[in-house]
DNA sequence: ACGACTCAACTGGTACAACCACTCAACTGG
DNA sequence: CCAGTTGAGTGGTTGTACCAGTTGAGTCGT
């Protein structure tokens, strides 16, 4: 999928326009890794931009780790699964066809999993007693609204987590859950499909406990079925945004 | 620590140069949360650069999620705690003064630990034996260096985290692994202070039996006490990059 | 006096044109 | 055959002008 020059839609802005169209086509690894992009005055004029845009768009796409931009030589895609930063999981989830949906959330799914089970353990052992206490309230009310099947059991559980990753302070956990918020969003019903089903009730009741306790390892033993249900059951996690 | 408007150095692009000096300035925390940036003709017009090189810089800022630009509205700056992927660890480490250098550190290797453990654990019952055999025998080699006290001791050990995420087969995975290396080479340091000792020459030889054997959890138990061992003893995380 | 409307003065977005700075490869001279 | 030159091509920067949204102050009608 080299990269489209048909006519920019109207609209979007040019430089997103622009930048989208580069971006796809990287992602899909048509201009491979060390393969020169077209000039900025080649692509201005292909895609009937101004090369200002095109620019714009090019700096995006450096400071994502997508191409690397030198002087007087030409514009070069980086290998970015070496080069790009978690942040690139977004755009790999927006991306048309990019890495096969179900391994792409597998991954994603994993990696949430493994930081959200420290969370809970950094969380449980240095929060506040306050923010623990009000963490351990949070987590019943989840409790009781999965129970029995209440509304708002994704946005509560989302909120919670958000509480957790703060508690356990620590700035590159808060970061990369971002990030992975982020790209999970763009997957469509993957929050629904990673939300508490009724069984994890006792499981987010055992959470409480253990956070008000202190005990790190009790949260973080308390959270790892809910984290990693959704891999034992692969045709969950292949359903979800099979659609396209 | 406002925007800093002195003239710009010279043999950095001007664009760049604009992108560092708003960069620090909101990491800082400055021109806070949801407050307005000065306006695009005001920028070029206070760093005497072009509106231009003010926009790619602006344009590169939005990508990081550290401002929200809106067509006919002002920039405003967003709350990169809760915006910002985990690319912005590599900003914050190169930030004048931003959190202090020991909490961000100590940040960055809690997640490297709580990954890295999964990652052996994947690794081992993912990758094909033949990977599994090779990752074992470079482990094996980067043991023997370490108990000898011998030279590339960090080189090796970061090229077999490479290896081994490749074994784990998860997109996400690489992709974070990419933002910590990326974020720990701007702390001087950081590498070797993280790289193994000669206690871990024993777990390393645990941890190629383990991948051998495919048994995630003995793979998964041997690494942790090398990536949780810089945790044990705050005095060395304390100094790492503390000269600034 | 109050509401709805108008419009001018911002904001960022785009365009055309020209030039500077750097790279690289083909060419030229020794 | 190699070293130096040079020119075409690349990205970097500037200038100017205008378009396109947003906002709020002012005005008009009621």
């Amino acid at each position: 999928m080299p990269i489209d020059l048909r006519p920019l839609p109207d609209g979007v802005p040019r430089s997103e326009g622009v930048h989208a169209r580069i971006r796809a086509a990287i992602l899909a690894g048509d201009p491979g890794p060390d393969e020169a992009l077209p000039s900025e005055r080649e692509l201005s004029d292909a895609l009937s931009v101004h090369r200002h845009a095109v620019r714009e768009a090019l700096k995006r796409l450096e400071q994502a780790g997508l191409v690397r931009i030198s002087h007087g030589g030409p514009t070069r895609v980086r290998d970015w699964r070496r080069s790009g930063g978690l942040d690139l999981l977004l755009d790999v989830a927006l991306a048309p066809d990019a890495p096969s949906r179900p391994g792409l959330l597998r991954s994603v799914v994993e990696l949430r999993a493994a930081i959200g089970v420290d969370v809970a353990r950094r969380c449980a052992e240095r929060a506040s007693p306050d923010a623990r206490r009000a963490l351990a309230d949070a987590a019943r009310a989840l409790a009781d609204v999965v129970a029995s099947h209440g509304d708002g059991r994704v946005e509560r559980f989302v909120a919670l987590w958000d509480d957790l990753v703060d508690g356990a302070d620590n700035l590159a956990y808060r970061l990369a859950l971002n990030s992975l918020v982020e790209g999970l969003a763009a997957i469509p019903g993957a929050d629904d499909a990673l939300a508490p089903v009724a069984d994890d009730a006792d499981r987010l009741r055992d959470l409480a406990d253990a956070v008000v306790a202190g005990d790190g390892d009790a949260a973080a033993a308390a959270v790892r079925p809910t984290l990693e249900r959704p891999l034992a059951d692969p045709a969950a996690i292949l359903g979800v945004g099979a659609g396209r």
